[in-house]
DNA sequence: CGCAAACTTGAGTATAGTCAACTTCCGTGG
DNA sequence: CCACGGAAGTTGACTATACTCAAGTTTGCG
């Protein structure tokens, strides 16, 4: 299902995202002039594995989950991605070949740039190399924290690290409205749900209360030691 | 313990790396002008977590370690750099921090160029900025490999994996070399050594005879299905 | 209000980590 | 060249962690 144009709330995001707001008001235009946008129901697929893909995407709304399928049909994610963030760069220097599947895990809409143009620009631009060089940076650096924290924290370390990481900076108590289902958080931690939710249980004990979507801290302190 | 000038055969280390192979010998010799060489004994530590660097390092001969510490003090290894392979690159881009502790995983040789002036270079010819945006996919790549091997597959299986990277497509038995000791093996599969040491005593039914460092495959079919 | 999906809890199991004992490998020096 | 010693690797026993499956419970939407 597919918009035709950006909305000016579309343009105020993508302007605030870390590629775009890098770049000369000029280029952003030159870029966005041939930006489509498309909707999805959540559990659609926008790429799969292996498959060519000829665009790179920005989350305007919603949530994008990048994963990895096993033989045995198994998933794992390897992101997971909001409103602002951008994806698929990757593979415009990996032969257009995508390295994982990306799914809607919400009802979600997507802007989408042809990396063919994207590319050129980059070869005439420094700017524009330096932007991506950027995001693409920032994207490793995010799959090495997972990988690390995967080998060096148990689960109920993974999930108060994740708790901690939302934590406004010197506060001892605070809450905080998670962004995705608890489901969605597992496969970020790299979970099986019950052992998210078990995760939970065993942090009570350290002041973290959940009420659905809400997390409520108690004891910061707590949380860092454990 | 530092060497002045690189060797000549450093150079061809160097001039077929994925870098160094894209970029025009005029870029390569305005870079090469000023790399410096140093090298390490084994456990040497090259930099560490959250410490600025200034460089950007090649291997020219040994092994090179990417690892993260945990709280108590438990290692856990983000990338192995061989022969020919660039490191440090994203910190170029994040701030000028390591994101994990580099250490020579046997004696080893390392060229490193000032980031200072790729970044320059990068920011002036779109090719050098073309070339990085390579190498930091590809090393994007091989941290997402890496992630999702954790999570997919059991520790014979990314073991089975391993041995059949290794293997010259096509051929149903080959045998070859490990090209480290069996330890830095374990710590890159993200296994401990008697995880690894088990894992190889597993794939003995399907035709993996392990005599020292080299490794003999009787059936690839067997490994594939493992 | 009722249904379906999301989440939680419990019980059992599998995988890999730890610690310790033992063996093999390999480089060194006699 | 052999003998020795230390490091690397293997094996065993035990334990911890997280997965699976199944049965509940809660949540939220129509």
């Amino acid at each position: 299902m597919k918009t035709l144009r950006l909305t000016s709330g579309d343009r105020a995001i993508l302007l605030h995202s870390r590629f775009f707001s890098r770049l000369a008001r000029a280029t952003v235009e030159a870029i966005l002039a041939d930006t489509t946008v498309s909707t999805h129901e959540e559990h659609d697929v926008l790429f799969r594995e292996q498959e060519r893909i000829d665009e790179v995407f920005f989350v305007l709304s919603g949530l994008v989950r990048l994963y990895r399928l096993g033989k045995d049909g198994r998933e794992a994610d390897v992101a997971v991605f909001q409103r602002g963030d951008m994806f698929g760069v990757n593979a415009m220097f990996l032969n257009h070949r995508a390295t994982a599947n990306a799914q809607a895990a919400e009802p979600s809409i997507v802007a989408r740039v042809e990396s063919r143009r994207l590319s050129q620009l980059a070869a005439e631009e420094t700017d524009v190399a330096q932007a991506l060089l950027e995001v693409v940076c920032h994207h490793g650096k995010m799959t090495e924290d997972c990988l690390a924290d995967d080998r060096l924290l148990t689960a109920p370390q993974r999930v108060a690290n994740y708790i901690l990481s939302h934590c406004p900076n010197g506060s001892e108590t605070f809450s905080f409205r998670l962004p995705f289902q608890k489901n969605v958080l597992a496969g970020k931690l790299g979970l099986a749900p019950e052992a998210l939710s078990r995760a939970f249980s065993m942090l009570r004990p350290s002041g973290v209360v959940v009420k659905g979507r809400v997390i409520e801290i108690r004891n910061r302190q707590a949380l860092e030691e454990f």
